[in-house]
DNA sequence: CGGTTCATTGAACAGGCTCAACCTCAGTGG
DNA sequence: CCACTGAGGTTGAGCCTGTTCAATGAACCG
């Protein structure tokens, strides 16, 4: 059994035929604490086995990039800790921000080979990294993977639609409930407390994901938190205080208040 | 063989087997005149047949739904001919569309069992439906169906990332530039003339599409009329007369002209 | 501490919106 | 044949939301 990422499937015990540079570590995967709800979600055992071969971890500090737009896609990352935002530039240095990731959420997909958008991490990041030519044979005898990878997709295409609606259609007040909003329903997937909501992000990051600028999204904050709808706590974190109230703001109900 | 739906594969002659309402016509997907750029690409003669089994044609007029947001997402379906605009809408009526489909353009993705935005024809539209049953049962069977449309989701969702960036940080006169460019790339894949521009959307649907109102759509092409860099012709379409104008407006260089 | 980065607030400005009038054109019916 | 109608498109004038420019405050850190 010379290499056990063959199709002949590797028995459970092949720690001795790994390659000689590195110790395979079966474990990480069975450790992995976002595993349930990420794209490695529903893999048997002896899948997990599988993808920890080609796996490695990675760690990235606030500020820096896990890839650039126009990079060779040469891998598919999954998000195990800290958040990650997504974005576009234009030639002059506009930025749109398209994304926030958070523990559980995948990125790396890319159309022609380059990925279309740069990654950068909000606050230090733990990811595992799957190189995107061994992953997919891995996935090739493991379809339901492959299932699950779109299923991701799909929901980040709706999540893209949501935020189309956004930017093309809400006023600034409502854009940032949505956004409080959208941070909550997230916490709650990963089982983390709804209020108060954490922001790891700071404001120019915000404005550039809502389409606004860094001053209009404090205003506007600044704004809420005087009609008593939301407080600051420390660390930026944010309390809903009338969850109705900004509930009934991003739905574009309540005019003032 | 009571079901030729059923996992134990029909065999290719089974028309008397077949539902007694209607004479299944194996010939549709052979002929489809955008078969090599939809999603059913590269598909044998065999697969192809199993296809037509599930697929019912169907027309809708200008101005009609094919489905609205929230219906129960029970099919899927290929644009053949016509164009159609999808869209979400605010409780008090403020609309963004995200997206106009052409021929070879698929529509119908859904995340839970319900569509998370609507469908309507800008003008009259054919399409092929695949009921979401019948068809992943007819994936399960060849796998690369699946992967033709994890690719479309992909380019859809890359798709969507350039518009977040046109709605959240493109000026009018940039969003209406590289909305003419998005058509002639999209006629140019399509095997169609680039220049005229074929304009079948009204400016209702522009404006909304582009986060904007019909009086700046209006005033902005105007204005590009004025400076030479288009032209309007009969039906309403646009003859670009300086491509490198239109280029360099769309990226943001050339703030007047 | 001094320096740096981020957040907040103020004042003036402007891009695109709102409201409104008018034009064109296709269809319709007298 | 022409008047009438209605929808879509264009243009104008004034306004408003969010931007720009600028100053100040707050937190962090070597």
């Amino acid at each position: 059994m010379a290499d056990p990422r063959t199709r002949t499937l590797a028995s459970k015990t092949a720690p001795e035929a790994a390659p000689p540079k590195q110790v395979i570590d079966f474990d990480p995967c069975m450790r992995c604490n976002v595993r349930e709800m990420s794209v490695c979600a529903d893999l048997t055992p002896d899948e997990l086995e599988h993808l920890a071969e080609i796996v490695t971890d990675q760690t990235v500090d606030t500020g820096h990039a896990i890839f650039s737009e126009g990079d060779d896609a040469g891998s598919l990352f999954n998000v195990t800790g800290g958040v990650v935002k997504l974005y576009k530039l234009l030639p002059d240095g506009r930025r749109q921000i398209t994304g926030f990731l958070f523990p559980g959420d995948f990125l790396g997909l890319a159309v022609n080979e380059q990925y279309g958008y740069s990654a950068e991490a909000v606050e230090p990041v733990k990811l595992c990294r799957f190189p995107r030519v061994p992953l997919e044979r891995v996935m090739d005898r493991y379809p339901h993977m492959k299932a699950r990878l779109f299923t991701m997709a799909s929901n980040e295409l709706a999540a893209a639609q949501d935020q189309m609606l956004l930017l093309g259609r809400k006023t600034a007040r409502e854009r940032i409930a949505s956004f409080l909003l959208q941070l909550q329903s997230s916490a709650k997937r990963r089982g983390q407390p709804v209020n108060p909501v954490r922001l790891p992000m700071n404001r120019g990051d915000i404005a550039d994901f809502l389409g606004l600028t860094t001053e209009t999204v404090s205003r506007t904050i600044s704004a809420m938190k005087r009609a008593g709808v939301i407080a600051l706590r420390e660390g930026g974190n944010v309390d809903v205080r009338d969850q109705d109230g900004l509930d009934a703001i991003a739905a574009g109900e309540r005019a003032e208040a």
